[in-house]
DNA sequence: ATTATTTGACCATC
DNA sequence: GATGGTCAAATAAT
């Protein structure tokens, strides 16, 4: 606890560090002849970076009330809807108690909500990755639900014992809208989001992203029911997070157009999440924001064509009553398992003052 | 051979 | 009993 506590100061102290220097960035962009996109993309980094760090404030009384936590800096963008907050589960408690307390379990597990919406100009669209590994073990028709809701797991369920567990259910009034629950945390090694930057992507894809590049080698090869992939090639990706329970929009979403993302291929996918998880999520983070504030933390990254953050995924056209596999794949992993990772990602990812705003490429 | 997905059955909860 | 969530055997994919 005290640990974590530490490592919560020190992520807050970075947010705030991070927010006085973007501050300056934002400054030196204040000349006319700045780009707009640069500009606003600082700003709304300031604000991300404040409402960040008020929501590590108030993660911080969250924590307090948990007898064991098991990470110590997690997003509060999310709320988390524990029914009852209660000690983690260990691995070793799973291993032992194996059985049908699992469902007693799960309900003990942290419970939170993201609509992922996928706006497709040429219809056909799916989750995104998050950036963990999913294994899917069942799915179900719910009662009113047009569509048939997914339940997946951690690949690294038995590996690691790891017990985050996510449900994905494709909307009635939107089909572009997909309602990811997220339950409990990730507690598993290979389920950061990070290490994936490596000049020799492809040698050093680690297990975990095997299951991804299989989603993505499907592009290929549709099967018979095919997974829903979504096309970036001219789509937008939507995430909003939303505290369970209350489908308020009280969370502010981000979208961002990607276009011109090559053809799918692996090499554009790894060099998408190396871009989004080091470059772009480091820094960036546009989810982990405090709740409180909505509207004035709607993350667009609208007139830039983040080519860089192409992502392979393509449509596979799919009768209505294919729509039963979502295959969860793309670089939106911002959004999931708030906790555990976004200390990661800001203590591996040293926010660079001389981050690369000024420098066009990376708005190009 | 290994790993992931599908799908009917089972279980818990309401 | 209805419903949602999970298990696990069968199947498919790699």
């Amino acid at each position: 606890m005290e640990k974590s506590m530490g490592r919560e100061n020190r992520t807050l102290i970075t947010e705030l560090t991070q927010g006085k220097e973007l501050a300056k960035q934002l400054s030196h962009h204040l000349s006319p002849s700045s780009s707009l996109e640069a500009r606003q993309f600082l700003v709304d980094k300031i604000l991300s970076s404040y409402e960040k760090s008020l929501s590590l404030l108030n993660w911080g009384a969250w924590v307090a009330d948990q007898p064991k936590p098991t990470v110590g800096i997690v997003d509060s963008t999310h709320s988390f809807a524990t029914s009852s907050p209660r000690s983690e589960v260990s691995d070793q408690d799973c291993k032992e108690e194996c059985g049908r307390d699992v469902y007693k379990k799960r309900k003990t597990q942290p419970l939170w909500t993201e609509q992922v919406k996928v706006c497709s100009g040429t219809g056909l669209e799916g989750p995104l990755d998050d950036g963990y590994s999913w294994r899917k073990y069942g799915q179900k028709d719910i009662l009113g639900a047009n569509f048939p809701r997914g339940y997946y797991r951690c690949t690294h369920r038995h590996s690691q014992g790891c017990l985050a567990t996510k449900q994905v259910q494709r909307s009635d009034e939107d089909r572009s809208v997909f309602e990811v629950t997220y339950r409990g945390r990730h507690t598993c090694n290979q389920s950061s989001p990070l290490p994936v930057a490596s000049p020799s992507p492809k040698n050093d894809f680690s297990k975990q992203s095997k299951y991804h590049r299989k989603q993505q080698q499907n592009q290929d090869k549709p099967k018979p029911t095919e997974d829903i992939f979504v096309n970036f090639g001219s789509d937008c990706v939507q995430v909003k997070t939303e505290e369970l329970g209350s489908k308020d929009d009280i969370f502010p979403s981000f979208s961002f157009p990607c276009t011109s993302f090559g053809n799918g291929d692996e090499e554009s996918n790894i060099f998408t999440e190396s871009m989004m998880e080091n470059s772009f999520l480091g820094s960036f983070s546009p989810t982990f924001i405090s709740p409180a504030t909505s509207e004035s933390n709607y993350f667009s990254m609208s007139g830039c064509p983040l080519n860089s953050f192409g992502i392979g995924y393509q449509n596979v056209q799919t009768p209505e009553s294919e729509l039963t596999t979502e295959i969860i794949s793309a670089p939106t992993s911002v959004t999931n398992s708030p906790i555990g990772d976004l200390d990661i990602l800001i203590e591996n990812v040293d926010f660079d003052t001389t981050f690369p705003f000024d420098n066009p490429d990376f708005f190009a």
